[in-house]
DNA sequence: CGCAACGTTGAGGCGTATCAAGCAATGTGG
DNA sequence: CCACATTGCTTGATACGCCTCAACGTTGCG
């Protein structure tokens, strides 16, 4: 397992450096981000922060995927949050994280002391407007995913995750045939049945009637290819 | 209907001075904004942004309710959010609004023009602070309200959206007897649907079920006792 | 091979949506 | 002042989508 970064790498290679919350850095910024980072690793699976306990850093996810999650008493789960690579973790100006997140794939993440980066907010008006305009961009995700559970039917919010999942992760240059779209999937059934608000069996159901209806191909539990993305993107509702 | 607020009101008598974007202005910083501010009038059931327009102004929500709403084309509505006096509405940095925004009950708006408060977050670090405080608690709630969405039943939504009126319109010096509250709900069964993921009919159910089993007294349609709040946030699921 | 983890499929039940009727409060015009 | 319409809410009967429980399939690994 080791694609992970070594704690040496500098910022200039880094693969997230024009998205993250250190993109509109300048050099000299991105020195002194660069003297309180650290890497940390995770394996898939893995808990990364348990809500309720004092968050002891802040950072970037670089590498793999996580979850934000919140439980029930009785242990029903809803994913509030899917942290992909330049997505922030945690909350400057806090003292406890408000929910779990868990590695589901292996996970690097560029952290920064929690006092330090706070600091570097004071005095750094590039990071603080980038972590603005991040959180908000944050929160529209949020509402739109609002849509998603409250009014949306399972077909329809299995349509919308991968279209989602897609946008996200295809290079916007790398198209190919016009309409033709393949992607890995960053979740399992059970995630996804987590971020969705539906069973495993549900979500299950439903790719299999997309398959049946020619609106995707899987390939293996992970694979998926979407032969006409517009034709998919009627059935999200948008 | 002259509850209204005048445009020659000052900002030091104003009800949300010390809880809105202004915060924790100083005296300096609040006769800046004194002069870019303008009061606006809404009434009941009046728009006041459509999704998808140019947004003309940002500012705090003063005196009454609104929603921000978002609509699937076939008209399925779900709001996302609910704002209540020293909310901010608007997004710096974005020329079109995402949501459409609507006065539930008569409204006040204390406007800013868009550019000017802008330059107002470059130059004044108070206030873009104060505004990353809010962003990060509006994201905070409606990840809580995901939860809500994807995993309560229509029982817990209930008593989760009286109990969260409770703690938002209540003031806190105020204390009855130990448990018993007594609220005004801001919204109709309607607006209650449509923030909760139900219908109007199963809104009208579940407050008819929580009524039999004694858990809140309803006053009129939109009185709303509740006898013991910790039997109602035991409901709730917290 | 045997087992564990993940995924699929089927049968049946439950909770909420849908459709429909009626009630209470308020407003309007003759 | 009364007939009538309107609006917001409640209640009932029925339908249906998703959940629950259960069995089975597939893949990867010790």
């Amino acid at each position: 397992m080791e694609k992970n970064f070594s704690k040496e790498k500098s910022c200039d290679s880094c693969p997230i450096r024009h998205r993250a919350v250190c993109a509109s850095c300048e050099p000299n910024e991105l020195a002194t981000l660069d003297q309180i980072k650290t890497y940390r690793n995770y394996d898939a699976g893995q808990p990364i922060i348990f809500a309720g306990d004092q968050m002891p850093f802040v950072g970037s996810l670089v590498t793999g995927t996580a979850t934000l999650e919140q439980m029930l008493e009785d242990g029903r789960k809803q994913t509030v949050g899917l942290l992909l690579p330049s997505d922030f973790i945690g909350r400057p100006g806090r003292e406890l994280a408000p929910y779990d997140v868990t590695a589901v794939t292996d996970v690097t993440l560029c952290c920064f002391q929690k006092p330090k980066f706070e600091e570097l907010l004071r005095t750094t008006p590039h990071v603080s407007q980038r972590l603005l305009e991040m959180a908000l961009d944050e929160l529209d995700a949020a509402r739109d995913w609002m849509l998603l559970l409250g009014r949306k039917t399972a077909r329809e919010k299995i349509a919308t995750f991968i279209i989602m999942i897609e946008k996200r992760l295809t290079h916007p240059t790398l198209t190919r045939h016009q309409n033709e779209r393949h992607i890995i999937l960053p979740l399992t059934r059970e995630a996804m049945s987590d971020y969705l608000g539906l069973t495993i069996e549900t979500v299950s159901r439903q790719f299999s009637a997309l398959k049946k209806d020619e609106l995707i191909r899987l390939e293996g539990k992970r694979g998926v290819t979407i032969p006409d993305i517009t034709a998919l993107r009627d059935v999200a509702g948008y």
